[in-house]
DNA sequence: GTCTATAGGGCGATAGAC
DNA sequence: GTCTATCGCCCTATAGAC
């Protein structure tokens, strides 16, 4: 055995979550979570950018994963179209730790400061999704418009599968919150 | 003359503006702010809650636009249409202060922090928009809908109004905006 | 790993307006 | 007297610097 135990920042989100989830996020300090996670403070600073920055680790796959489903989606399809595909494997990437999402999610609606960051990250996606539709060829203002639709309907639809257990899968609710969004712009 | 100079609410936010402006939001503490503005820090955080908002002050003044705009719309107009006219009014008050605007909003894309805040007032708008539509009784899911497709332009017609000094005012940006939105979604 | 500046909250004192 | 704005000094945790 080694002079660590290894794995140091998969410890450190675990048990960030947890001592968020117990005593609420202000009441938690990064001593506290770097304590039980059997490190030093310094060394969560070194994982992670600051307190919030922790609950955001899976943030850079999921963008990673909508970039290349646009970049793979097959040709010929309208702009939006590839975005609703896109967001919809990015659902089915968070229904596979959907236990981990909801409590996740239960502690960003708590807080918000976790809110402002959370919304944070879904522009950043906003911006890597138009970048990927440019990249297909599709001109700038529409590529923009048809990220902030893809955005919106997965982050409604990621609420409506929160707020209810017994609901559709995640990346069904992305695709019929989208087709209710197009309903609604064109009424 | 009183002991104090008054408005001292108003000090702070014009100084605030303009010393993150010089020399950058980081590199100003709140103690420059309150120095320059003749008050302490301490008072300071009497009228603000942090460091960034206050460069959000006007924020309620803007929702409470919006909201009054969707509740006295001509009755018979579809969700988004009332929804489009309420975020073309506060494009109006926007541009009323243009010069501000386009200082504020310099400032806040130097800075992933105060970015951040800008996202969280635009939900608590998107939110605050979808309370008043439902008060129209449109039901919630499209309220929500709609509202999001009018912040959605709202945000996205603002950047292109900051970007180019010489493009349309903001409010038939925004009805532009929003009808391309319209356009694309129905693609 | 150690040191330090700053954010930001708590509490009580003070000074004015009414 | 009350109400409200300001101030001073205490404190801790974050987060960056060295």
């Amino acid at each position: 055995m080694g002079r660590w135990e290894p794995d140091a920042r998969g410890r450190l989100a675990r048990v960030a979550l947890e001592l968020y989830a117990e005593r609420g996020f202000e009441q938690t300090t990064v001593e506290d979570i770097a304590e039980r996670a059997g490190v030093t403070e310094r060394t969560y600073f070194r994982h992670f950018a600051d307190k919030r920055e922790v609950l955001f680790d899976g943030s850079a796959a999921l963008q990673s994963l909508v970039v290349d489903a646009i970049r793979d989606a097959p040709a010929g399809r309208s702009a939006v179209e590839v975005a609703a595909e896109a967001f919809a494997s990015a659902g089915a990437l968070i229904e596979e730790r959907h236990e981990f999402a909801r409590r996740r999610a239960a502690v960003i609606a708590a807080n918000p400061s976790l809110q402002e960051r959370e919304l944070y990250k879904l522009a950043s996606l906003t911006s890597a999704a138009t970048a990927a539709l440019v990249a297909r060829g599709i001109p700038q203002p529409t590529a923009a418009l048809a990220a902030s639709l893809g955005v919106t309907a997965f982050s409604l639809a990621f609420e409506t599968w929160v707020a209810d257990e017994s609901s559709a899968d995640l990346s069904s609710t992305i695709r019929t919150t989208l087709a209710a969004l197009r309903e609604v712009a064109t009424t």
